[in-house]
DNA sequence: GCCTAGACCGAAACCGTTTACGGAAAATTA
DNA sequence: TAATTTTCCGTAAACGGTTTCGGTCTAGGC
């Protein structure tokens, strides 16, 4: 009980040699008489000797650490990064200290200062919603540390980033609704501050403009959260407006289900009355009422990619070599399903209480 | 750029001082006089002086991280845990560092192994499906590093413990089926040897129990992911057998889900024709056709008492008082929705293609 | 003028490891 | 045999802090 982990100096005590000597024979150093190297060896396994990573992170000045920061855990598109992100470090040797901003400045920055602190070797972020100032990002330029953004950028930083291409969803998106005959697409959409919802919004209008569609601004709300409440409400409202919409184009899946939610409460076909898509591909789309067209996010991917890009800086870093700020773009993928599918002229009968476009 | 973060030394040196003094002016010790004080601090806060956490962990020989291990990082409840822990470690001044297991036995050995390596001052894990073996949580204990298990715990280890009332969670689940009128109650369910599953097995066979209907085994399938293709397979199984369920109790709100899906392709109307009772309370879940029924888990309360209790036993530690081993129990709470609610008496018709029980 | 008690600060050990440097003994060469 | 090279290992500094133990200086008491 309560046994000191082992330490070189214990080795070398119990052998009579000193603790330069163990470490030496521990890394196979050349100048060591076999003899005592297989002494160390064995006496170290014997006593189950683990290097301490502290006393080495001192000495190398390198922690082994990625600090990890994302607007929220609990999130489904964020956990698949995160598991990304995981992943690679593991077989890669470092180790991941994850914080949630929980969409707050203040604390994004109060968690970039801590990991800054704690000296991560690299620091892997997606900004908060309210996230403007980047100074605490800055700092870990100062100081020569490598940053990786992902998913939440911020265009004023020149850092690598991984990013989805969202103004191809966005656009993609709202063109396969276009395609299905939908003329009127109504929008929930988040801030316009945030750089991944102003892209797919440029999306949406590029597509309509393709169309020749002209731009409607009472089709588009916002959403600050995509809670399934908040869109259900706002899809009622737009519903219930003298203009309503024949399509929706919610850039998340829960504001989706949100709407269809809103919808079937509200009587109202879909796809026949009215089409949804939603961004994201959570795992339950495939299974909502009716199933979810959206926009698969390569989530994993991203992680991994970051998580790359950024241990080639590190290592860039301890070489002296230049690093580089690549722009990494994932590609989205439509999955189309019913919820937006109209095969037309075999459209069932309308029924319910009559809502038609 | 690439300036080197600024030491004590550093503070000393333009101060004609040594570390020692400055050191203790900086913790304001009582012994240095008001001017150097003064001094120390104030050039500190110019040159953005931090302390090197590693330098402290390695003399005091503590790193004010912990180590966590679950199964899953994508996963509703275990991300809401996740949350629940970062942010308890947050506020008390400690780091996580987040590992998966994945589901595999020997990942999580790995994992347990290089967190200790870390020389984290605690350990979280829930425990992977495969676990049998705990030699790797044993090595904790020997070196006297306090362990909390949560959710998937394992009854051979004498440690602190957090999780749900399963047991009860799924008699309630079931006695509310039975209180509906359903009689033949299917039940989905993981492997036995996990805790959690064995409990809320028992719960399940409990009730049938106390409503004296015996026990059928061909109404029993096991799912081991909860994936929702599976599961719509496995219903669609049951369905399709000569007995048919007039009730399904899934053990996660993914195979609930997945139930609902091939219950509808089949046509069944639920809940007029069969009763569907998830587990976990996703936030899906009021929002799938019909809203489902579920028990839920207080998944971030669980993060957040299992950290609280961690820490509880590392300061125990640190002050040499023996550590406790407490065995908290959270109540889970059945939330009723349409999924299972069978008013009688005013069913409306039945239609579709007229499966009745 | 001497002794003593604070007040204030430096010296040094320590945490666990790496590594440049040096040095003694053994082996090789002249 | 003496000089030189190898072989093999110890010494000590360094990483960035904390903390114990003393030591110097000044002020006060007698």
């Amino acid at each position: 009980m309560k046994n000191q982990p082992v330490t070189m100096k214990d080795i070398a005590r119990e052998l009579g040699i000193t603790v330069a000597t163990v470490s030496r024979a521990l890394k196979n150093y050349p100048d060591i008489s076999p003899t005592t190297k297989k002494a160390v060896l064995s006496l170290a396994q014997k006593l189950n000797y683990r290097p301490n990573p502290i006393a080495l992170s001192l000495r190398k000045r390198k922690s082994n650490i990625l600090g990890l920061i994302v607007p929220e855990i609990v999130h489904h598109f964020f956990s698949t990064v995160v598991s990304g992100i995981v992943e690679t470090a593991e077989v890669a040797g470092y180790s991941v200290m994850i914080c949630q901003s929980n969409e707050s400045y203040k604390r994004e920055v109060r968690e970039a200062q801590a990991l800054l602190d704690s000296r991560v070797d690299g620091l892997l972020i997606s900004m908060a919603n309210t996230t403007k100032n980047i100074e605490h990002i800055q700092e870990y330029i100062q100081y020569g540390i490598p940053v990786v953004l992902f998913d939440r950028v911020n265009d004023d930083l020149d850092v690598t980033r991984v990013v989805v291409d969202d103004y191809k969803g966005g656009f993609e998106a709202v063109e396969h609704l276009l395609e299905q005959g939908c003329r009127k697409v109504g929008l929930i959409r988040g801030p316009l501050s945030v750089s991944v919802f102003n892209l797919r919004y440029q999306g949406y209008r590029d597509a309509l403009a393709k169309y020749q569609i002209p731009f409607n601004p009472d089709f588009v709300r916002e959403s600050t959260s995509f809670d399934l409440k908040e869109c259900s409400q706002i899809t009622q409202e737009m519903m219930e407006s003298a203009n309503r919409p024949d399509s929706i184009f919610a850039m998340a899946d829960s504001a989706a289900i949100g709407a269809l939610a809103a919808l079937k409460s509200l009587k109202y076909r879909v796809p026949e009355d009215i089409s949804v898509v939603g961004f994201s591909n959570w795992q339950m789309a495939s299974v909502t009422d009716p199933p979810l067209t959206t926009v698969a996010q390569p989530g994993y991917e991203m992680g991994q990619t970051a998580t790359e890009l950024l241990l080639h800086n590190i290592e860039a870093k301890e070489k002296e070599e230049p690093q580089n700020q690549e722009q990494v773009c994932l590609k989205t993928r439509l999955i189309v399903r019913e919820s937006s599918r109209k095969i037309m002229g075999i459209l069932t009968p309308p029924h319910g209480n009559g809502h038609q476009i």
